[in-house]
DNA sequence: GTTTGAATTGCAAGTTTGTTTCGTTTGGAG
DNA sequence: CTCCAAACGAAACAAACTTGCAATTCAAAC
């Protein structure tokens, strides 16, 4: 499971600058957590490790790279059968589009943040995974008028 | 507008490369996009300062830092005046745990996307955030069962 | 109270990476 | 054809990361 993640206060300092910039240097790290660089750099590593950091990345903004329009969609299955779940999430996940899918409770089956460059496109997206797709039940479309907030930052308290 | 950020096919490259994992060396970059590293440094700056790039961030695994839960909430107001849904915005944007936030069409009017360590924690963050609200009509709660796809990776093709 | 061992630290050296300089190339516009 | 602005690459340089090692801490066992 979490597999022996202890992190101390010294660790969460870090995650908290490291998950507003990464490109932080060491050494100043460590001037605000008061560690030296080297064993700020030694955490980070473990870290890395365990998966406590998943991935570091750069945020690109999606209007600004020809994909201005971001919609969210509640999808509903005919069939919960482990099969299909499974097979369901493979085929979301595997579409680019698709920029984030959860499985979940409630209402809807699945959610899926999707990024299209005009309506166009969306409709296209939705023939081929919904429409062609006899297990989808139903689906419901939220066109995003404002990103008010987005990322993937997660509280440190 | 989107103000002078014509992306060439290198910067393209570059940015798929960032996006995946952004401490790759720019060298390692250059190598695959066929350009010298400094040149791939300069296009990097001019795209940071562009707005292109947004942030360069640390991805958190949430269950490792202690939030196992994520939940998305359909809010739904009473009125959309303007002044009120701007409230609204920065009244969600505000609250860490609220870690993504959308103001959408269709049924809701804003999509939540929240990361909490127990359901009590939920149940606390609805009273203050719905409940003592009264601009807030109803609310519909999605607790993600499995998070299967999560990023905010923007398809470069 | 002392000892032991594991874990973590800081310092300093060594290596890799990022950055700047500068001369050259490229692609129009006059 | 020439000129100019923009972008490039090679090399020198600066900064950051990484590693080895001795010193410190702390808890458990003696």
């Amino acid at each position: 499971m979490s597999l022996s993640s202890d992190l101390d206060a010294f660790d969460r300092a870090i995650l908290a600058i490291l998950q507003k910039d990464n490109a932080t240097p060491q050494r100043t790290i460590g001037e605000k957590v008061n560690l030296s660089a080297p064993a700020v750099q030694r955490r980070i590593k473990r870290m890395e490790e365990q998966g406590v950091i998943r991935a570091n990345v750069a945020l690109v903004d999606p209007a600004k790279v020809g994909h201005p329009i971001t919609i969210f969609v509640e999808v509903e299955v005919e069939s919960e059968r482990a099969e299909l779940i499974d097979a369901a999430k493979r085929g979301f996940a595997q579409v680019p589009e698709v920029q984030q899918c959860y499985y979940v409770t409630g209402e809807a089956d699945f959610i899926l943040i999707i990024t299209v460059a005009t309506m166009a496109d969306y409709e296209a997206l939705t023939r081929r995974l919904f429409f062609a797709n006899n297990n989808v039940k139903r689906f419901r479309t939220f066109v995003a008028m404002d990103r008010v907030k987005v990322g993937l930052e997660v509280p440190l308290a």
